[in-house]
DNA sequence: TTTAGAATGTCAACAAGGCTGACGTAGTTT
DNA sequence: AAACTACGTCAGCCTTGTTGACATTCTAAA
C-alpha cells in the first residue's frame, strides 16, 4: 500500500500489456540466469542437465535416483545418460541404499562438490548483483511471483526439500 | 521501507541461502511458464522456438530477420528452419522492405495470429492468476528483479522494443 | 561503374538433451 | 514362489541448437 505510482490499488496491473511485459521479463532473465554457468561449462563437455543434477545432488545428498527423477521432471533414460558421465568423471558416487538396498545414494565427490561450488558461484554472483540492485522489498515480490506460477507438484518440491534420509 | 518482516533493511536476503532459494524458484517457476504453451505446440508439429518466434514476431510487426535473431540469440541457420515451417504453414509472411528490399519484414497472418492468441492466453492466464495472487507490490518486485537479472543487450531488448518502422 | 559489404537463404553435418519402447537384474513385499 | 519396485541399458527418434561453406540479391562506397 506503500508504493502507489501506476496504480498499485487498481487492477491495472492485470492488463495484457503488464502481463506480456511479465513473460518477457522471464524469457530475457532466464537467459541471463543460465548464462554463466553454461559459459564455464561450455567446453568441459557438460551442459545444462549436468549442472541440474549436480545442483540438486549438492543440496539434498542422499537422494535417490527416483527423487532426482520426479524433481528434474525428466525420464529416466535421461537422466541416466547424464549421471554416467558424472559417475565415470567422478563426479557423483552413487552409494547402496542402507535399509532399501535397491536404492542408489546419490553423493557428490569432492571433484563434483568443485565444479558445484564454481557454478553456483557464478549464479549465485549475477543473483546476487540483482538482489543488491532491486533491494529486499522487491526480491520478497519476486520469490511471491515465482511461487504463484509453479505448478503445484514443483511448488511442493521447491518447498519441501530436505536432506533425505541416509 | 515499509515491509519490515524479515529483516527488510539488513542484508540478510543476500545470504547464499536466500540466493539458492531465489535461483530455485527460477527454475521451478520457469518450468510452469512454459508449461501450458507447450502444451499446446505438442502435437501441432511446433515446438517452443515456433512459439518464441512468433511471439516476438507479433510483439513487433514488419520486424526483419535480423532483429528478430538479435533478439532470440541463435544462429540464422536456426532460426531459418524454424521460420522455414512457418511459412508453409501459411502463419508468417515476409514482406520485401521498402527501402532496403534485401530485408524480409515478417507478419503474422490471420491464421497465425490465430494460433499467438490461443498460446498467449494460456501463458498470459497463469501470469494473470500468479499476478492476482501475489498482488501489485509483489508483481513490481518481481519485474524490478528480473530486469537486475537480465544481461544489458537483452535489456535493451526488453525494454527497447517498439514496432519497426515499415 | 565496379566492387565491397550487408541481409538473407540454404546445404550438410554434428551435438545435446529430450522422448518412447523394450528388456534385464537386483532386491522387496506379499 | 510371485509380483512389484528401483534402477540400468540398448536402440531409435525428434527438436533445436551449433559450425562451415556457399549463393543471391541488393546497397553503398570508391
Amino acid at each position: 500500500m506503500a508504493d502507489n505510482a501506476s496504480g498499485s490499488d487498481s487492477l491495472l496491473f492485470l492488463t495484457d500489456e503488464q502481463l506480456r511485459k511479465g513473460i518477457e521479463a522471464m524469457f530475457f532473465a532466464y537467459r541471463g540466469f543460465t548464462a554463466d554457468p553454461d559459459r564455464i561449462l561450455e567446453g568441459l563437455d557438460y551442459g545444462r542437465a549436468h549442472h541440474r543434477a549436480i545442483h540438486f545432488i549438492h543440496r539434498a545428498p542422499g537422494m535417490t535416483v527416483s527423487s532426482l527423477l520426479g524433481i528434474l521432471g525428466v525420464t529416466k533414460q535421461s537422466l541416466n545418460r547424464v549421471l554416467r558421465t558424472l559417475f565415470d568423471d567422478g563426479l557423483v558416487e552413487a552409494r547402496v541404499g542402507k535399509t532399501d538396498k535397491r536404492e542408489r545414494r546419490l553423493h557428490l565427490t569432492d571433484k563434483g562438490a568443485a565444479l558445484e561450488r564454481a557454478l553456483s558461484d557464478a549464479q549465485r554472483a549475477r543473483m546476487r548483483a540483482a538482489y543488491r540492485t532491486a533491494g529486499p522489498q522487491a526480491v520478497q515480490g519476486f520469490r511471491t511471483v515465482l511461487e504463484a506460477m509453479m505448478d503445484p507438484e514443483m511448488r511442493r518440491q521447491y518447498q519441501g526439500l530436505r536432506e533425505d534420509s541416509p
